[in-house]
This record gives structure tokens, sequence and C-alpha cells, in this order.
DNA sequence: ATTCATTACGCGTATCGTAAGGATG
DNA sequence: CATCCTTACGATACGCGTAATGAAT
């Protein structure tokens, strides 16, 4: 007994005549008669009563029948609800994202699939690489987007480049340092930072792009891995924002922020990639996410 | 999309590796291989990881599990059913017979199937030979057993002989015919009767037993389609029964009733047989039925 | 080397379509 | 003879098992 079959008797007795049934199923007709007499001896019973007028349920056939549509009407549900699952018209995916992709090109992205994929539920943890990697490692989430210069290479986990983002200083328009014409390593050194959490392997270059010995601080006055509430600080006080430029694209076109650029100071860039585990196989849906991801970068 | 695949897809599911859900599955573990990777190339998604650990779902796999495992036991159900309804362990029977039937060996059957087959539910319905085939022509009823001397030949009916009884004229030990040594026709026509209702056809014949003109009428005071109601009058009255001698084959065996035999009578037998529709096959049950009818005849 | 899974290949069964064969009105 | 359904027969597709292959520890 298969769906196949099911279908069959479902079909023939709709219509109450194997030619027009047959025809229906797009079978012949000798195909359909054997398909329902085959089910029939494997059932043990007579399903139709056949005349020249046609075919007419028994009533075994008549109960095989009620159940047989809802056992295909489920089954349909079943098919219809994978196509979904596979083409994003459904489902929920959970991702991860550092905070200068949380900060530039994916809210363009969350936009687009708002709108264009309204069913999906689309869940966004924006965290520090450290932690997102702990929160993919426990499958709580299905890949992360972040600087990808911070991971060490671990077999459990697949890498995807994406796109480098270009590093920068930025302050608010009315900062002091805007005033000098020329700034040095020393101008900068004096200045304060806010930045999002900087995992220590970075710490030497960042000394190194500063000036300053091994033994020395980084100026940090405010850290958070939420770009938005940095900008609100580098806003309002005369700190100066580390971060990439696409992450504050919208206030430098605005003239709300403004680059600062020194003698020798070294342009850093973030590594931007998709962190997935090795082991485990993306869904549609995060294939889905990824493109509009490719094509916003 | 098969149910064959779907059981294959829970069963990799349960066991997390192909090589023991193949094995659990009766199948060798290529097969199992294949058969996953088609859906999943139907489905166009993966449903499974695999590493060496095995095979792990994914979140479309896990789902598809969930609603596969409905279907499944839908369509297990299904079968289950269809399996009673064959062995007459569900389901419903109704039936007709007519009331020398139904006085003599039908009670034995249905006791029969009420303790053999308890889960089956029986109904029978007594009546004339006219009721029962206007309700058998209307579907109502799936076969009757009864006199068929009556029954003109119909193609859209079937009929199936069965047994013949011998029919007889019966009375309360405490008759007044009881004394006489020898009963003439005379004798008998000068009694009075009870029988069920007969047939106009059968009018000339029974004339003709009792010895009557073509003008006279029977001396029928009372006429029932119910014996156990005639018998109850004849215990009582000194009407005589006319009647097949099995309906009767309790009383003459604890004496409350004695067969009459008067010089000339010929003794009548009726034509008991299975009525049913030429173009309706008869349901397991009802072959189920026949056969113990069979066995007690 | 062992333990997973997949691919290759040959085979048997199931299912199909065309064509021929009843049955019935 | 027209209209049903069934049987016969050859072709195809599908699913299976065995054996070879591939990947990972």
């Amino acid at each position: 007994m298969n769906l196949k079959k099911l279908r069959h008797v479902v079909v023939l007795a709709e219509q109450g005549n194997f030619a027009r049934a047959a025809d229906k199923l797009n079978l012949s007709q000798p195909a359909l008669s054997r398909s329902i007499s085959g089910l029939e001896d494997e059932l043990g019973m007579r399903l139709f009563d056949r005349d020249q007028a046609g075919a007419t349920a028994t009533a075994a056939g008549r109960q095989l029948i009620t159940r047989a549509r809802d056992l295909l009407y489920a089954a349909n549900n079943l098919k219809q609800e994978m196509a979904q699952l596979r083409d994003g018209e459904s489902g929920q995916i959970i991702f991860g994202a550092g905070p200068f992709p949380a900060a530039s090109f994916l809210p363009a992205v969350l936009t687009e699939l708002a709108s264009n994929y309204p069913r999906m539920r689309t869940v966004l943890e924006v965290n520090n690489s450290d932690t997102l990697m702990e929160h993919l490692l426990a499958e709580k989430l299905e890949f992360f987007i972040a600087d990808t210069r911070s991971l060490r290479p671990d077999k459990h986990i697949q890498l995807r480049p994406l796109t480098r983002q270009t590093g920068g200083l930025y302050c608010r328009r009315e900062h002091p340092l805007t005033l000098k014409a020329k700034l040095s390593l020393q101008d900068l050194q004096s200045a304060s930072y806010a930045s999002v959490y900087l995992a220590d392997i970075f710490m030497p270059a960042m000394r190194k792009a500063f000036g300053l010995e091994s033994g020395q601080d980084l100026p940090l006055v405010t850290t958070c891995d939420n770009i938005y509430v940095l900008k609100h600080v580098v806003r309002h006080s005369d700190a100066i924002l580390l971060c990439t430029q696409a992450a504050v694209a919208e206030e430098l076109g605005s003239g709300e922020l403004i680059e600062l650029k020194a003698d020798g100071w070294q342009t850093m860039q973030a590594e931007i990639g998709v962190v997935s585990l090795a082991r485990r196989s993306l869904s549609p849906m995060a294939e889905l996410v990824l493109a509009r991801v490719a094509a916003h970068v």
C-alpha cells in the first residue's frame, strides 16, 4: 500500500469510471485497473464493484477512501511545508553577527528579508566574536558573520571570507583635533577612544599602530559591542571612535562624524567572514540570508 | 516522496547511523544511503548531516521527521483498520431474513457471531420477502436470507440456494384434532390457521394442498411475520401453525407443539436461499456470516 | 586499520503503455 | 457494436544487494 495507489483509489471513486480516472491520473486505463486490483489483492477485499456503468466503491472501499483522503491531504501538506522551508517562505533562521557587520550591511539585509520573505522568522544575535563562537559551538546559532582575524583555525569550524572593511578613527565635527592641520601619532596617543571589545590578539597590532610601547595600554575610555552606543558617546564627547568605515558611512555622509588621519597611522582592515560548523550543513534559509548578504557587501 | 522513504528517514533519525538504521529496516546500508539522498534531492534540501560519527538530522530533517511520524502512524492505522474489516474484527453488516430462517437457524448464527466476533456490529432485519427485496434494492441491506420461491428472476438479483425446509402443520398438545386417530382434508378445512404473510403466488398451491376451490379463502385467522408471535397464539388457542419444521423444532422436541398429519396433505417445502444484488459484491463480513449460516444449516 | 558514508554495477520486481480479449447492454 | 473492464506482453524505471571507493580518525 503506498500513497500512489491510495490516490488511484480516491480518484477512481470520484470519477466512478476507470477510463476517466486514468485520464485524470495521467495513466493508461489498464494501468489503473491493475493498480486497483493489486491493492484489492493486497488488502484481501474488493474495493470497487465494476459493471458496464463503471466502478462503485464497496463499503470497505468507502471506508478506505475517507481515510485515504486524509492521508493524502497530510502528505501534500508535508510536501508543501518542505518546499516552503526550502524556499525560505517559512521557517526560522538564527544567526549571529559582530558589531561591524551589524552596524554596516546587516540592517539593510534584514530589511530586505523582512519585506521579501515576510513569513520567515529571522533572529540575529549581535555580539563579540568570542561569545558568538561559543554560541555557534553550542548550536544556538547556525552561523555568524564577524571579523575573522581573531579566530584560531579549528577543524570543527568552517570559514567563508566575505569582505574587508577598512578601519579608521572617527570623531565629532566639533572635536578639538579637527582644528589641527596635521595630526601626529603623539596627538592620537593623548586622545581617548571608544571601541568595541578587542580580542587580546589584536593588542600588539594596535599598540604598533598607535606607536605605543608594549607595556602601555591603549587609551580606551569606552568599550561596548554596540556600535550605536559608541556612536552616541562619540557624538557627545571628545572620544574618538575606532571602527570600520562601513559602520559609520551614514554619519560620515551627513557630516555628523569626521575621519581623523594622522601621519604614520597604519590603516587596519577587518576581515569579515562567515563562520559555521564544519560538520553541519547550512539550511536553505541560511544560504538565502548569505546570498542577500553577498549582494549587499 | 513515498511512505517507504519517510520510514527510512524516521528510522535513520532514531538510529543516528546509516548501518544500524539499514539493519533495522532490513535494507543494505548503501540502499538506505541512496534512499535518503534521493529524498534530499527531491526536496532540494539536506535532511541529515553526515560524518564519521553517523547522521544527524538538520532543522529541515527534524521538521520532516515529526510530520512523517504522524503520517506513518496514520498509514499503519489505515492498514490495520482494513485488515480488521476484512477479518470481521470490526465493521458493520446489515442483512435481512424471512420469518423461517429467523426462527430456525439464525438465532444460533447470531449467537455464535456475537461471541466469536464481539467487535463486529450485526444488524438483522426480519421481514417478509417483499419488504426485504425492496430494502435490498434500495441498498439498505447487503443481502437477505428467505424463502426464494416467490421471487421472480431479475438480472439485478443474485440468488444462492441455501437449504430446504419442509413445511408442516403444528398445534398445541391439547388441540381437539389431536384426539382423532386419522385426519382428513375436511378436518383441516374446518380448522383455523396462523401463518406468516403469504405471497399471492402461493395461494393456488395452498388451496390445492387444503383441497379448496379456487374461489375459497384459506382459513387464516392470524397472519404475522414474527413466528414467535404466531407460536404464542398457537400455544394458547386452537389455531394451527403453518410453517417449516425447523422453525418449531424446539417446541416439537419439548412436546409443546405437535405436528398434525392428514391424509392427502401434500407436504410443502420452503426453498431458503441468499438473495443479493448481482452488481454488488458481498463484503468479507457478509461472506463470513454466510459461512456461519452454511455451517448451521 | 577501522568506521563511517557514497558510487558503480548488475539484477529482479513493479509499473507502465499498447494491444488483444471478454462481458454486457 | 459500443462501452465498460481485464489480461497479455514487451519496455522502462525503480529499488535492492554486492563490491569497490572515498573520507576521517
